[in-house]
Parts: C-alpha cells; structure tokens; sequence
RNA sequence: GUCCCGUUCGUCUAGGGGUUAGGACAACUCCCUUUCACGGAGUAAACAGGGGUUCAAUUCCCCUACGGGAUACCA
C-alpha cells in the first residue's frame, strides 16, 4: 500500500498541541508505511494571516522531531506548497465544475444574506441555509438571466462560487476512527467555494489540493467530520470519488478542566506551544521547550492521548510509536488535557539519558542561576547524584545550589526539628576529625564519621541530620557524605564551621 | 434550535455477552533509605441513567441525560 499523508495548518499562530498531535500521528502513519509526508501550509484567509507563523511551524516540528518528505520547506514534486500560491489552480477547477453545472456565481452582499437568514427565521424556519431551497431567491447565476450574469462579471463585480449541492442525495463515507457516517445532502448547505478575494476557502482548497497531491488518507481533528460529507460532494462533483482519500478524525483534546475544546486562548493557563510565541498583542508565551520538556517525553504523552498500542506498553520511543500505530487503534471519544502525566514522562526520558548528553543543558541552567564555573567532571558528578531526583532538567539548578555555593539560608523547618543545642559542638568536633583525614571520600568520612560518634557515645541518626543541614542548607539531596566528597574537604569544613558558629 | 460524534476509576486508558472489570499517572499507606528521590509492596478509586434483546449485559439495540463538534466569503 502506498501512502501519502499530510500536515496542513493555517498560519494563524502559534501551533497548538493539539495542531502537534494531527502532525505527530500523520507522520506515524506515513513512517510506518514508508510513505510521503507532505506539510502544506493553508494561507487562503489573508484577514488571519501572522507573519512568522509558518516558520513557527516549520521550526516546532522540527524540535518534536516530526519530520516531513517534502513540503513548503522542502520543496517537492507538488510544488508549491502555499496555498496562496496555487491560487490560479483553485480558478481552473472552479470554473471546471461551474461548466459541469456542479457550481455557481452568487453575487449577494453580505447584508442581502443576512437579510435572507432573518426573513427565513422570522417564518420559522429552524436553520436557514443558502440551500437548494434558498437559492432560488438569491441573486446567482441560476436566477439571474445569462445576459446580467455576464454583465455583472465583466463589470467586474464581486461574486463567489457556491456548490450546488443535489437535492436529495445519500452521503456516506467510512471513517476509519468512527465506522460508517451517512448524511443526507439536504443537510449541506451551498458552501462557498471561491472567496469574493479570488481565494478559495478551505473545504475548496483541501479538495483539490489532496486530490493533486494524491493524499491516500486525511488524518485530522474531529472538528473536521463535520464537513466531511461537503468534501465528499466536492470529489463527487469532481468525478474524482474513486480515488478520495479515506478519512481519519482525531478525537479532540479538550480543557484540563471546565469544559470545552483546547484553543490557543487558553495558552496562557497551561502550556500549549511546542516553543515560545509571542502572539501578535506583543503576549509571549513559554514552550514545552523552554519550560523543560524533552520532545522525546512529549511525543510519548501526546501519542498516548487517543491512541494506544492496545497492551500495557507506554513508554515508547519515537522508532517504537511509529512501530506500534494505527488507525484502528485512535480512540473516539474526547481526551482531556492532563499535563501530570507528562512530567511523569519527562522525568523517565530525563533518566534514560546519558550524564554527557545531559552536561550542556545543566550547565546552562548553572549559568542561569548565576553559580560559579566548574569543569565538566564536577558537574557530571553532580548530575549523577541528581538525576534520579528531577523531573526536569532546572531542577539541577533548583536542588542543587549547595554543590556551588555554601548555604547562606537554611531549612527552617529542619532546623526547628534537627538541630539542638549540642549541634554546634558536635559540627566542630566533626571538622576537627575530618580535618585530619589522609583520605577524603564518602567511605572515608563515614568511617570516620561513625568513629567519633561511637567514642562521644551519640547515636549517629542524631547528628546525621545537623550535618546535612550544615553542608547543604536542606533536607534534600543525595547522601551529604557524597556531596561533601565533591565539594572537598576545604570547603565541607568551612561549612561546619560557620554552621556551629551561625547556627 | 438543527445536524453529527461521543460517554469505563480524578486523568490517560485496556477489555468486551458469563472477568475478583486490568494497567499507568496522580493521591494515600508501608518497606528500602539516618534526608529527598529511585526501587519494591499495598490501599482507595470506574462501566452516566432508564428501557429492551438474552439463561446472562458494562459489552448488542432504543430512549433520556450529559459532554463535544459543526452550523461564516475562518481554518
């Protein structure tokens, strides 16, 4: 089987994760199948036209590592890839289906709809619709005398073009998420096809462009099912039904909480965009990226929202996802938007990495908090004793201040509860034993550690807490003999000290 | 309003005419750990409601409720 898919948004924005997913799953498709992935960008409404948008796209896409076989970036046999740009094609077709008698001109003015949508209110009608009732009493070209429809569009007046929908006929198509989906084309409205601005819309543009680029299946957002059946009219219309593409609709991502579908305005409640965007208010807003996702821990969580390999498997990596999907396995029903998970994921891919590969992002967190340079060695040291304790990578930076820099503030509620008035003596008496140490490293220092104790008679889980506090400042972290291992010997005494004297 | 789609633990979900309705996240408890995590063991937690069909329905059918989507010269 042959398979070609595509990822088409608008660039209206930022892309949404749930814009992310469309894509994630169409390129699953297309990779486990080896097929064409075609990213086609669908600028035909020039009033929601943001600049730097599809770049956006382009650049999210590329970080989530979705990649495509050609495309508006790419180039490719079906070049262009601006919707914008096939504007002539939309023409031609369009004209194609007015001779056939499958389309019309429509000249009415915005205000003349709106008119014909109160007068059909007032008498009652439940959902009025320029249908193939209506259009009758509308000022089109099956009205208007030939002559004045000439006339009118060599005067050079504005018009778009309507379907025209059949009056009465089936429409049926297989989902392959839903099963069987039959409509009555009496329910379809005659959609405009071609804008008054010569730019096609949509159900217009999708057609004829996934005919053209011989899309095989058209995996979208269930906001789509809907129009489902007037693009199964257009091929119908088109004489190219034998070859439509077979459709995919994706359950929708909902809120977290409340109700509704997940939309952009919601961007600033809880993350939505792959990276940062700064929409056209000037607003910015944080990415997965920059809050400390790992595309691989997001492409995990996001292929599990709606879809599922079927056993208990979840953590799965990308080479495994494409593996393991199918269509047959996309769920139904709408999926709400729980981040928790995701961090789960994050925290498991963030262990799965190597220290190495985890240095540069560390260390550019170190610099972020302003702590002193150190080499390599001492920050993958760090890294090791931390990694199995963060969920994302600032966290290094977060719990791990005391590896840099000597506690100035200290746990309060530790203190309250661990450190007595026989803490101070105990710290100096440990620095004095440390102080003579051939050896400085964890076994070294616990031998040590437990030596005094025994000899002072105090139980080692009285003092164990002091000494944490007095090295790092909090009731958290790997074993302090480890921490005051790497920080070194000048420095663990220095931190005794002040600590006996301050505290 | 109308049309379309949907409904299993709080969340993501498995399952499917007869099951102790399974897993994961989150929550909680315990173990490990002289901290925090990791790891391990547990606890609590669901078939929206009502009618059918059937020996049997969470599973099939219908209705209702609820949720969602679409109803634009937006995609």
């Amino acid at each position: 089987m042959s398979v070609t898919v595509r990822f088409a948004p608008s660039p209206t924005g930022g892309l949404h994760i749930g814009g992310v997913r469309t894509a994630l799953y169409n390129y699953l498709f297309a990779k486990k199948h080896n097929g064409r992935f075609i990213l086609r960008v669908e600028d035909t409404d020039q009033t929601r036209f943001v600049e730097g948008a599809e770049q956006y796209i382009i650049d999210s896409l590329r970080w989530c590592g979705i990649e495509f076989t050609e495309g508006v970036h790419l180039g490719g046999p079906c070049v262009p890839y601006r919707q914008s740009e096939r504007k002539a094609l939309y023409a031609t077709y369009s004209k194609e289906l007015i001779e056939k008698g499958a389309a019309y001109y429509a000249f009415d003015t915005t205000e003349e709809l709106d008119e014909m949508r109160t007068r059909l209110e007032a008498s009652g009608v439940k959902s009025p619709q320029y249908n193939s009732i209506t259009r009758n009493t509308m000022k089109n070209s099956l009205t208007l005398p030939q002559d004045e429809v000439q006339r009118r569009l060599a005067a050079g007046e504005p018009y778009v073009i309507r379907l025209k929908v059949p009056r009465k006929e089936e429409v049926r198509f297989h989902d392959e998420v839903r099963g069987w989906v039959v409509i009555h084309s009496s329910q379809v409205d005659d959609k405009v096809l071609m804008k008054s601005d010569g730019m096609p819309t949509y159900h217009m543009a999708n057609v004829i462009d996934d005919h053209t680029m011989e899309i095989t299946h058209v995996i979208r957002g269930e906001e789509w099912l809907s129009s489902t059946p007037l693009h199964v009219l257009l091929y119908r219309a088109f004489g190219w039904e034998d070859t439509m593409p077979k459709f995919a609709h994706l359950p929708l991502i909902l809120k977290p909480e409340g109700t509704g579908k997940l939309s952009k305005r919601d961007a600033d409640k809880f993350p939505q965009f792959p990276l940062e965007w700064t929409d056209t208010e000037g607003k910015t807003f944080k990415g997965f990226r920059e809050l400390g996702y790992l595309p691989e821990a997001l492409m995990n969580f996001l292929a599990l929202l709606g879809w599922n390999p079927g056993g208990d498997e979840e953590i799965m990596d990308m080479n495994r996802l494409i593996e393991a999907f199918s269509l047959e396995r996309i769920g139904k029903s709408g999926t709400k938007y729980d981040l928790a998970k995701a961090d789960w994921f994050n925290q498991i891919y963030l262990r799965k990495k190597e220290d190495s590969d985890l240095l540069p992002e560390v260390r550019h967190e170190l610099e972020k908090a302003g702590f002193p340079q150190k080499e390599d060695a001492f920050v993958l040291k760090v890294i090791s004793l931390l990694k199995d304790r963060v969920t994302f990578i600032r966290e290094f930076a977060l719990h791990g201040k005391y590896f840099f820099q000597a506690p100035v503030e200290f746990d309060a509620e530790m203190h309250k509860s661990k450190w007595n008035e026989n803490c101070p003596a105990w710290m100096n008496q440990i620095a004095d034993t440390f102080e003579n140490l051939q050896e400085w490293n964890h076994p070294s220092m616990d031998a040590a550690f437990k030596g005094w104790a025994a000899t002072a008679g105090i139980g080692a889980g009285k003092v164990l807490p002091a000494f944490r506090l007095a090295i790092t400042g909090m009731a958290f972290g790997p074993s302090t003999f480890d921490v005051a291992e790497l920080i070194g010997k000048e420095d663990t005494l220095a931190r005794l000290r002040y600590a006996a004297k301050n505290l």
